[in-house]
Parts: structure tokens; sequence; C-alpha cells
DNA sequence: TCACGAGATTTGGTATACCAAAATTTGTTG
DNA sequence: CAACAAATTTTGGTATACCAAATCTCGTGA
């Protein structure tokens, strides 16, 4: 694989760790533990934690110290609400521009998915799963599309980790998946946006649930 | 008026160098140079260039100087097919969501307009219209969406100036204001979308004439 | 004359030092 | 004992030093 920058690989790094629970939201990301944690100085740990806050996983405050992000259900659910609108359009523009490439890329992660589902690790799995969604975004052939549309993916990431091992069902994720891959082959707008808001649409649904649980943990 | 941060401050006057054309598309910006240009060190100028590098005005190239950016026709249209997408679910959203506030400020920008188009530098003028759309992504409430609609709006900027000032029409615009305006006070949704496909729809057509007109002059 | 490469220079990437503002601790006082 | 304030520690912000890679210079040889 290709080496990513520093400031990437560190960030990946921060990443996983937020999204498994080693900094729980709220948390705050010192520059100088973490940087030494990873055996790297802070120039480089400053910058792993301006990706994080560009993607929204932490909140940069002036003259303090970053945190975790701890988004409420609101802006949690606003988000899904644009990733919805810019993966419906990806959709809509990719029926006109995917190329036979683009579909096939789509197919085999498909097939992948559903031949491993149960056999790989949540998180992994999880990850094949996100990228179909930017496999989607990419056949719209729109860079900024693309780019905004993955960054949304990143930001609602932990949520959607949560409530997919909660709602693990390898049949609902692959029909879903396939409804879409078949009706942008069909190069049907209509039928490929109507696809991608079954897939996503009971996600605000299933996230209240995650968060009404976590509330009652805290009980 | 509050202090900003010292990224923030550089980047703002970059910013204003680049669209002024002191820097032009192309060029390179190299740390030192322009950090001893404004009497500061490399490392709040390198974070300005992440800054702008967000907002699309420069490009960073790794482990090269980062350059101005210099979008291609192609580029600037696709960035223009997600800020409509964006602004059209913004108004859809805003139709159930809107406050009383909310449509008074719209009225109030669109009859500012109305009333002082041939009376104000086409600059300031130009700024009044975007707080104009702005405030429709604000009307929707969610602040994911207004952010990204507003990185957009400012991704746009060079490329919606030229045009505006070319194709400067005060009856145009407060027509297609009004129109957006008076389907958001009615709540309808599809006049709302209807609305602001005319407004932005010939945007690409307009850009692309800019294009052809420096291409042009190149020669 | 031109192509190529070795050395010098420039430049972004990283580490480290220093500073000022917060946050924390601690001591004093009512 | 509580509350406030001064001192200390912690921490982000900035400046600077150093390095390696990229670029540029310029001379050499075909």
């Amino acid at each position: 694989m290709t080496e990513a920058s520093l400031p990437e690989q560190i960030a990946s790094e921060l990443r996983r760790h937020i999204l498994r629970g080693k900094l729980a939201p709220g948390a705050q990301v010192k520059e100088r533990d973490n940087a030494a944690e990873l055996g790297v100085s802070r120039t480089p740990m400053r910058e792993a934690i301006r990706i994080l806050a560009k993607e929204g996983l932490v909140v940069l405050r002036p003259a303090r110290s970053p945190i975790v992000a701890k988004p409420s259900y609101k802006e949690i659910s606003d988000a899904i609400e644009v990733l919805l609108a810019l993966e419906k359009l990806s959709a809509e523009i990719a029926c006109a521009e995917a190329t036979a490439d683009d579909l096939t890329e789509l197919r085999r992660i498909t097939d992948h998915m559903s031949e491993h589902f149960d056999t790989t690790d949540p998180l992994d799995m999880f990850e094949i799963d996100m990228s179909f969604h930017t496999a989607i975004a990419r056949a719209s052939h729109n860079d900024a599309l693309a780019e905004t549309h993955g960054a949304y993916l990143a930001r609602l990431w932990r949520a959607r980790y949560l409530t997919a091992i909660k709602r693990r069902n390898r049949d609902r994720v692959v029909a879903h998946h396939t409804a879409i891959l078949e009706a942008l082959e069909a190069r049907n707008r209509d039928a490929a946006r109507a696809a991608i808001d079954r897939h996503l649409g009971t996600l605000p649904h299933d996230i209240r649930e995650v968060f009404e649980a976590e509330r009652t943990d805290a009980a």
C-alpha cells in the first residue's frame, strides 16, 4: 500500500482510538500526551487533530484542549439529512455517468460483503460497507461531491457503527445494496433514489434507539 | 469586533490577495516568503494555508509548494451542482422549519437589494446577494447543512463574482429572489425548489462564457 | 549545442524550545 | 470549614532549528 503522510497516519490511529472507545466522547485530546504515546512530535499531532476536527470527530476550542465530539441527536440526524441528499444526488448523476468499471467495483464490494459477512471482524466489515457508499459517490465522477460525501460519511462513522453492530443483519444490508446497484445498472434515477431512501431512511430511528439506550445505561 | 485567531487573520489576508489577483491562479504559495511578508512564523502561516485549502482556494501537494487553485470549468460546474442540491435541500427544510424571523430577514435583504442595487459598489452588492443564499441555508436550522452550503458558496466566490459583474441585472436578481422568498412564505417545497433552479440554473452557462472569454484574451 | 548529472540551494516536514494563557493546587483568612 | 487568592503546573500557540526531499545551477562530456 502507498504510504500516507504522517499526519494522516496519526489521524487514522486517533480515529480508531475514538471509534473503539479508548477516547470517550467529551474527553480531552492533549497534544503532548498523544504525541508522546505515538512517538511523534506535537507538530504532526496538531495537524492530525485538525484533520479529525474537519471530519467533526473532535471539536477545537480556542486556547483550550480539543475534546472528542459528543454530538447531540439533532446534530447527528441533521448530518444524516445532508448525507442522504448527497448520496441520492450521487446516485442520480451516476445513473448518467457511471462507467462499467464503476459498476463492477460496486458489484465486487456487494459480493464480498455477502460472502464474508459473518466471518469478518465487524469493524472491518463496516469499513467495507462504507466503501460501497464511497464508491457510489465516486461513480458520479464529481470530485467535489465525492469529497463532501466522504466527509459526512466520516463524521457519521461512530453513530453508524454503533447502530450497525446493534442491528447486524447480513440479509438486510445485502438486499439493500443489491437494490441500489441494480437501479444504477438500469440507469434508473428514481429507483436509485428510492433504494437509497430505503437503505438510509431508518438510520435516524436506529440511532435514536442507541441514544436512548445510552441514556438508560447512565442511570 | 472580537479578535480572530492569528491563523484566521493570516488566512483572511491571503484570501484577499488571491481574490484581488495579487496571487494569480497557479502561483506557488511559499510558507517562508509569505510568513516573512506578514511578519509571522511559519507555524501559523502553515495553518492559514490549510484553512484556504479546506476552502478550495489553494491546493496542497505533498512535499511541494501549495499553489493557488486554478479550477477547471468542470470543477466549477461540479461544485455548482452540489451547491444547487444543498440550497434546494435547505429551502425544502426551511419550508417546514423557518421562523417568522428567518423570513423577515430574507425579506429585508431582498428589499435592500432592490432599493440600493444601482447605488452600491458591485463587490458589496455581491456580498449582500451571497447573504441571501446564506440566510436560506440558515433558515433550515440544520447547522451542518448551513456550514457545508457556506463552504461551497465560498469556494465559488470568485467564479460567481466574475459572472455577476458580467451579467449585472437588477430586475432579474430581485425577481428571482422574490420568487424564492414567496415560495418559502407559502411553505411550498416544490415551488421553492423550482425557483432556486431558475435562479442558479443558468450559472454553469454564464460561467462557461466567462471561461471562453478568458481563453480568447489569452490568444 | 544539448543532454545529463553532481553539487548547491530551496522548501516542505518534523522536532524542539519558549511563551502566555488556563487550569490546578495550595495556603491563608474570615 | 469554606472561600478566595496567589503560586505552580499544565497546555495550546508561536518561533526556531534541523532534516530530507525536491528543485535549481552549472559544468562536463558526447
